[in-house]
DNA sequence: GTGCGTGGTGACGAATTTGTGACAGACGGT
DNA sequence: ACCGTCTGTCACAAATTCGTCACCACGCAC
């Protein structure tokens, strides 16, 4: 049994629905107005996520992204219904890292057929979808860290920016660079922005705290492994 | 900007398309039919190459084989699309030398986020290629010094002083141009700068000090290899 | 051997760069 | 509205790095 979030405008509502792979049927859970699909789903976690693109207040996409920056919803795969199957539609899906998309007009048991593959599928991603170094295992679609095998809670930032740090495997990682890959590069930031949550991550890795090391002048570099002195 | 070929039968053509590495994004830059993959690769020189292994009609590991045999595509990157992620696909990919490889099912995200990282780590072999002589591995990704295996911690510094030794390739640099070079020809940085750095990198080097050898009245010169008489 | 010039050393203080703990605002959840 | 968490900033402490110096050692020419 899966949990499925359906952000559709022909309804009008927000449906929340359970969807049973074997009997591939869709079951109204709740149906709520007056919150953000955003919310519903950073609340319910659901299993997958079916945007429409064309919702009527809002955009799309900018929901989209919305999921995305958050740890909770990020590693949600998303099925998007777009209206017209052009090429640009679909780049601009795949741009933004959309999972799989089907386009309007569509046949009820298509998105049906899609959606039980998409469960099936993701469960499976998500497994090897992580990132490991040594004792550290990072989970790219839940953002969470394990540490040795346990489970440490990351935010939203400490997670970018240690995924940064261990996706650069060993190399530095300039201060401007993670300046501008995690925050965008505000200037506003003054220096011991950075500082601050590298220290914060280090204390959250405890022991391996030493794994985050500071390259003076230049910026920071990870290793997974102790190095041999 | 990257151009990175893809080989697959889902989409019935090639597509070879333009992969922005900053933000992520796949355009398509030419479908064609009718000419086979190895063409394409041949006259494109993509920066890296996606190669489904189910393809209709070929052998995806033959078309790999053909990509290796010619030098012009042989030094190409290679990410392998495998059906089931069994063991044999998987060591058969890598016997081959596949640099990567995502089994089937996979998201989007997730083959964008590896080719992000393969662009990254083969960029940096191929542009950013470290220095070696002798026991020396000099890594300028990641502000390493690798004596022997062994990892020395050089100061930003020290490593544009030991750098431009290097590479001089044992050709006596001046002391007048090492200043220029590594402080910016500051008049005001009299003479014992120098050779206070000079000194701290042969400590660093320990018995390797040698290496940097003094050429009086004129400069430093480094040798790799224990001084041939 | 002596004397001059150049390079090597060790120490030191200053400057720069990071690490830390505290704090207030923002945001979200209840 | 209340509360807890997450975040960006600050002021200040700690840690390195760096440039200079005074002084020593060595090489070379006489």
């Amino acid at each position: 049994m899966h949990t499925v979030l359906v952000v559709d405008d022909e309804t009008d509502i927000l449906e929340l629905v359970v969807f049973n792979l074997e009997r591939q049927q869709f079951k109204v859970l709740t149906a709520d107005n007056g919150i953000t699909a955003v919310q519903v789903a950073k609340e319910k976690i659901p299993d997958l996520i079916v945007l429409d693109l064309m919702l009527p207040g809002m955009d799309g996409f900018s929901v989209y992204r919305e999921l995305r920056a958050d740890p909770r919803t990020n590693g949600i795969p998303v099925l998007m219904l777009t209206a017209k199957g052009e090429v640009n539609d679909r780049i601009a899906g795949l741009e933004l890292g959309a999972d799989d998309y089907v386009t309007k007009p569509f046949s009820p048991r298509e998105l049906l057929l899609r959606v039980r593959a998409l469960l099936k599928r993701t469960r499976k991603v998500t497994v090897d979808a992580s990132l490991k170094s040594g004792d550290f295992l990072l989970e790219r679609n839940t953002l969470k860290l394990f540490l040795a095998g346990r489970p440490v809670d990351l935010t939203a930032t400490e997670f970018k920016l240690l995924r940064l740090l261990v996706e650069a495997n060993g190399e530095v990682q300039e201060r401007d660079a993670l300046l501008r890959e995690v925050w965008g590069y505000s200037d506003t930031m003054l220096t011991r922005t950075l500082d601050t949550h590298v220290k914060r991550l280090r204390e959250k890795l405890g022991k391996h705290a030493e794994c985050i090391q500071t390259v003076r002048g230049v910026g920071y570099r990870f290793v997974g492994s102790p190095t041999p002195a």
